[in-house]
DNA sequence: TGCCATGGTGAATCTATTG
DNA sequence: CCAATAGATTCACCATGGC
């Protein structure tokens, strides 16, 4: 049994050879921003893993030694977990994947690790293996959780740019997507598929486009042959994948050195307001673009205020910030003022957030 | 605090007002052919939430959902998870429902009991509430867990009227419904909802149809208000609900007593295989557009025929599609059934393409 | 009667920054 | 650490009421 080794600098864009604990344990902690997590879910759950406590249990009754079975692989996920966990930074996020034979005890594996899950997502295969035997259902989708290193992280989320992918409208937590056939599919120099479970790539652009930034380093401890650092690799993220098997290894190695990295300026996805510099309704008084004394209209036509030389309002008997005064007015536990106060300029009302857009327009022709 | 007492004998189509582990520790073992359970899913709520139009959401905040820790609802769960599995037959099943907050321990608990995973569902919402925050994905979908009483257990699943229902292809492990709203919504005596979490009927309809036969013991340990009463009354299951709150047993008592079961004839499902129907008639009778047992008149009003649950028709001396049983009565070839056969709604003839067209319409919303 | 505008609501782990 | 405040954010469906 090997000791712990030093933990060296962080690999980056390279496949590292090992059973992924002990690679994961080498690695820094809190240098990674997403791990993203297949792991294996076909395991013969007759003995293949060690036990815990290393005893023989004779299998006498098929509910404990499935019980026995599902303590090692409990074992198996609760320290790959845990140790995937050191490694990411204190914002960063996990998606895993699973199908009903393993993704129960994983999620709560994940919760009780102290992860905190944002959404469960449902793959559904658009070709889905049919149920041969017509004894169940046909088996047409598998189980993603997507989780924060914490509850408190501020994990990253594209909001605008899934919207914008999604026409239109909130992405969903059910999403489509053909299994990885044709050409798409590796195959081995025997020209069998190369890996049992390889996932499409257009899965892994979602989760990567959505989840991470440029730049960002992704860790795949169960790499296979290397759809997410295929997929990382064109969209500009930095990648490490761990992978015990030499030739899912050699396979991913060569796949990935095909893959052209999308250029920088494209990566560029949409954005929400949040991400817009703040400009304080102080700003407008200053520049002039409000004069003092100038009098301002709600949304609705029932209300009015004032605007003072400090960026505050004055209503009849309120007085405070833009948001203050609106929500007061309005009996809401809160308001946005820069939509909800307009003011008139030839005949028409336009909302206050035209200024400001205005001013954030001059701020990035400046940059 | 009461000991056990004596086991008594099943209170068929009757509501126990108690604690669900109590009372089902007090029924005879392996009397039950199915549970169907919608626990509590320990929903984990921080502050309020506002729609961006400043209403506030009417959360899940009930008493009932509020558990200490991940310990104590673990334990919870497993103790009304081995209550219910001593009642069920040897060749029993169970369905188990919840979200990202609890489905994960919940599936867990369930391999840890011994109950043997068939299938799990998807149930993907067609209308879910939004995220309003823009922070995440949707929440559009909840996970139905369905289990073999122990992996040799030989369970009762309806391949065929599942698929005929499902326009002559393998039913899917991802069902698509509406959430319960409208007049299926019960309200209590001041016009609020009566319940937070009312499951639809649609739901229920095709877990019953699929996975019970006609004459079936079915038990629900968080009744609510009934809903698994209501749909099991109406297709000839037997019944029993187990609810702690007053209110919501009163509403299910009342709701069930308005049920009219479905004539036992037309409770009959497709055993043997047939050609492929080409419209998926069978959506329209899981959405209750139909009931089962309603009469369908020909074009031309000669012929008549009544709905069977799985979408099927059965006529005085035919069976089968809606297109084959209007082929034969008319001696013809072919027959689109679709137009061939009109239901009565407010005394005129309808074609029930009417309603397909609904179903259309709604999918078209979404996608 | 129908059509359209308006308003309500659903199992929700729903913010970020400054002081 | 907490408190205060700025300010960003929704989809499908149903019920109601006006015209």
């Amino acid at each position: 049994m090997a000791g712990k080794t030093r933990e060296h600098s962080l690999p980056l864009d390279t496949i590292l050879a090992g059973d992924c604990i002990a690679e994961m344990e080498r690695l820094p902690a809190e240098s990674v921003d997403l791990v993203f997590a297949d792991p294996p879910y076909n395991l013969q759950l007759r003995g293949d893993l060690h036990r815990p406590n290393n005893s023989k249990v004779d299998a006498v009754d098929d509910h404990w030694d499935q019980f026995d079975s599902f303590a090692a692989y409990d074992a198996f996920t609760r320290d790959w977990l845990s140790a995937a966990r050191r490694l990411l930074k204190p914002d960063g996020a996990i998606w895993t994947i699973g199908s009903y034979h393993n993704v129960f005890r994983m999620g709560a594996a994940m919760q009780d690790a102290g992860y905190w899950i944002l959404n469960d997502v449902v793959w559904r295969k658009t070709n889905p293996m049919p149920n041969f035997r017509g004894k169940r259902l046909t088996n047409a989708h598998e189980t993603l959780i997507w989780a924060s290193r914490s509850e408190k992280a501020k994990y990253t989320f594209h909001y605008e740019a899934l919207k914008a992918a999604n026409d239109g409208v909130q992405m969903r937590s059910d999403w489509t997507f053909p299994i990885c056939t044709g050409h798409e599919r590796l195959k081995n120099a025997r020209g069998e598929k190369a890996h049992p479970t390889q996932k499409p790539e257009a899965l892994l652009h979602r989760i990567l486009m959505a989840t991470t930034n440029p730049g960002d380093v992704v860790l795949d401890p169960f790499f296979g042959t290397g759809t997410s650092g295929a997929v990382a690799k064109m969209l500009g993220r930095h990648w490490i994948g761990i992978e015990r098997e030499a030739e899912y290894r050699d396979l991913a190695q060569a796949r990935i050195g095909m893959v052209r990295p999308v250029e920088r300026a494209a990566l560029q996805v949409s954005t929400s307001k949040r991400a817009e510099p703040r400009i304080p309704f102080g700003t407008l008084v200053e520049r002039g673009l409000l004069r003092p004394g100038e009098v301002l209209h709600s949304l609705n036509g029932r209300h009015s205020a004032q605007v003072r030389p400090d960026g505050t309002l004055a209503a009849a008997r309120e007085t405070g910030s833009i948001h203050q005064v609106g929500a007061r007015l309005e009996g809401a536990p809160s308001c946005n003022g820069w939509t909800y106060w307009h003011f008139k300029r030839e005949g028409k009302r336009v909302p206050i957030d035209a200024l400001r857009q205005q001013i954030r327009d001059e701020l990035a022709a400046m940059r």
